[in-house]
RNA sequence: GCCAGUAUAGCUCAGCGGUAGAGUAGGGGACUCAUAAGCCCUUGGUCGCAGGUUCGAAUCCUGCUACUGGCACCA
């Protein structure tokens, strides 16, 4: 099987990290932990765009080179993804040279083959701003407004792709390949949408207005804009075009993994009629895994309102564990969440602390008292076999599930064996079972049973937990549950001795709010 | 203007033609291995509104309302 190939979106380093960023890169690499349990070879593919005229900008304002501008806030990225644990294989930063040759033999070879041409534009152009204007900068009585200063026509020459080029066989390859975006609405979006646009798409920018980009290796008056830069990093940074790379084995993407706003037209549209015009065929192209947004109690996170969540302070709160937990948890695939704190810490407290952590210490400390950590293998009554049974099913859901992409509802499943393993408790009551001697076979099969239940519900949260999961497994002194392929619940191996219960999802509170008036 | 999505118990959501469901929160109970956790029972909903189709609609159709998003326009 080949390698399983996962992208996400790379961030404009412009402004540090939000929620919606860690949301993104937290579900990704999920899914890629999930396949490397699987047994699956991955690569695991995330970074930063480092050019444009933002960063330009913003540099310029700080008096420093945009270079170090953008390396100061791709530390910010990178810093968080350490603390929340995103296995990624590769970094693309599109400034990285290896990037920038990729981009540049495309543009050449797109010229060569005529997808390229010079055009001359004219239009409203804001100076101060440093932007051509469209009708929706027109106020209500057709006027630009004040806020854009003085207003000129200006014409300007630029290169542009045949984007038009490309319609026909765009709406044709959206009515053959039905998942090329999940969830299925997206799609019906991206096809209703893709019919619309017409026209080809302006592709660089003079450096007089724009020095902070990719020159245009053929025209060096020009820089690349924005998407001819930022979506090759999915190839460049997989090799493509590199002698000897494993490009031709990982593509295609199994997973672009993007926010439901760069969609349309970007990936939807642009993307594949780029690939298209490079010569990748149908078969060769990838798939987009489209998420949705997380608003703050109820308001549209925006910079302007300040109701920024940040998820560096979030993690440093309640720990990465809780925050990895509650985002996979909460957010159904592909559609908006509402984040708040009080419900990161209910999932917390209850599913993982009360459920899971819970469970693992009774049974640890139950075996120890009982059993001196080493159940005897005994043959299983029929209630046990039959809650082993289930405990394989739920693992089998899991793998449907995960392999869907549908990680809340793989969690669910998880949460469900931990249930059925609590009750399972209560009904055979080992506290009563250990007062009488002729019941010894069946506490130990009971006791076994609870040990492989808690073995299977932290194999199920490794991929959205790890470290809390591997400790679970540190802790009851086993490996994973084997999840690939045929499933089985195996019984403990010989001369098995559990370890000590120590709590792993400590209670977590509302932090106390200091009164800044005071 | 066009095209979608969402609207079901306080909260998060499932159900998508056949007597309203789960978790959580609220109430009660029995237990004690355990992070005062867990288990059992329970309160709670004219399924956004109005019509229609049907023997029967939360479920299908039409209209409306609210919220969200996409496109028409980004050179």
């Amino acid at each position: 099987m080949k390698p399983f190939l996962i992208t996400t979106a790379i961030d404009y380093t412009n402004a540090p990290p939000h929620i919606g960023h860690a949301y993104e890169k937290i579900l990704a690499d999920v899914l890629a932990r999930y396949q490397r349990q699987q047994g699956r070879e991955v690569f695991f593919l995330t970074g930063v765009d480092q050019h444009g005229q933002k960063v330009q900008q913003s540099a310029e304002r700080e008096g420093i080179a945009p270079q170090e501008f953008a390396d100061r806030v791709s530390e910010k990225f990178l810093s968080l993804w350490k603390t929340l644990g995103i296995s990624y294989d590769a970094w693309a930063a599109t400034t990285a040279p290896l990037h920038k040759a990729a981009v540049q033999r495309i543009l050449n070879d797109l010229k060569e083959r005529d997808w390229l041409y010079k055009a001359t534009y004219s239009g409203h152009y804001s100076v101060r701003q440093e932007q051509f204007l469209t009708d929706k900068e027109r106020g209500p009585d057709g006027e630009f407004g004040p806020e854009w200063g003085e207003v000129i026509l200006l014409n300007e020459e630029n290169w542009y792709f045949r984007l038009s080029k490309c319609s026909e066989w765009l709406h044709g390859f959206l009515e053959t390949r039905k998942d090329f975006v999940t969830p299925d609405f997206r799609q019906t979006e991206l096809k209703n949408a893709a019919s619309k646009i017409t026209g080809d798409l302006c592709i660089s920018r003079p450096k007089s207005r724009l020095e902070w980009g990719i020159e245009l290796p053929f025209d060096t008056g020009f820089v690349t804009y924005v998407w001819f830069d930022a979506l090759i990093n999915y190839i460049s940074f997989a090799g493509y075009g590199v002698a000897g790379s494993s490009f031709e084995t990982l593509w295609p993407a199994d997973h672009h993994v993007i926010g439901k706003d760069i969609l349309i037209p970007a990936h939807g549209v642009y993307w594949p009629c780029m690939l298209h015009a490079m010569g990748f065929s149908d078969e060769q192209m990838p798939h987009l895994l489209v998420h949705g947004f997380w608003s703050l109690r109820g308001e549209k996170v925006s910079k302007s309102t300040g109701n920024v969540v940040d998820p560096t302070a979030l993690a440093e709160s309640y720990g990465t564990t809780a925050l990895r937990y509650y985002l996979m948890r909460d957010a159904v695939m592909g559609r908006d969440a509402d984040f708040s704190e009080e419900r990161l810490l209910l999932r917390h407290n209850t599913e993982l602390g009360n459920g899971l952590g819970n469970l693992v210490n009774r049974t640890l400390s139950m075996t120890r008292r009982y059993r001196e950590g080493s159940p005897k293998s005994v043959p299983l009554p029929e209630d046990l076999s039959a809650h082993r049974s289930a405990d394989v099913e739920s693992m089998r859901s899991f793998v449907t599930q995960m392999d869907a992409a549908q990680i809340h509802a793989g969690i669910e499943t998880m949460v469900d064996l931990v249930n059925r393993a609590n009750a399972l408790v209560e009904s055979s009551a080992p506290w009563k079972l250990a007062k009488d001697p002729e019941q010894a076979d069946r506490l130990d099969a009971v006791l076994a049973t609870l040990i492989l239940s808690a073995r299977a519900a932290a194999t199920l949260l490794l991929p959205v937990a790890p470290d809390a999961a591997t400790e679970i497994l540190r802790q009851l002194s086993l490996d994973p549950a084997a999840i690939a392929g045929e499933i089985v619940v195996e019984d403990l191996p010989e001369g098995y001795v559990c370890g000590e219960p120590i709590p792993v999802f400590p209670r977590l509170e509302l932090p106390v709010v200091e009164d800044a008036a005071a």
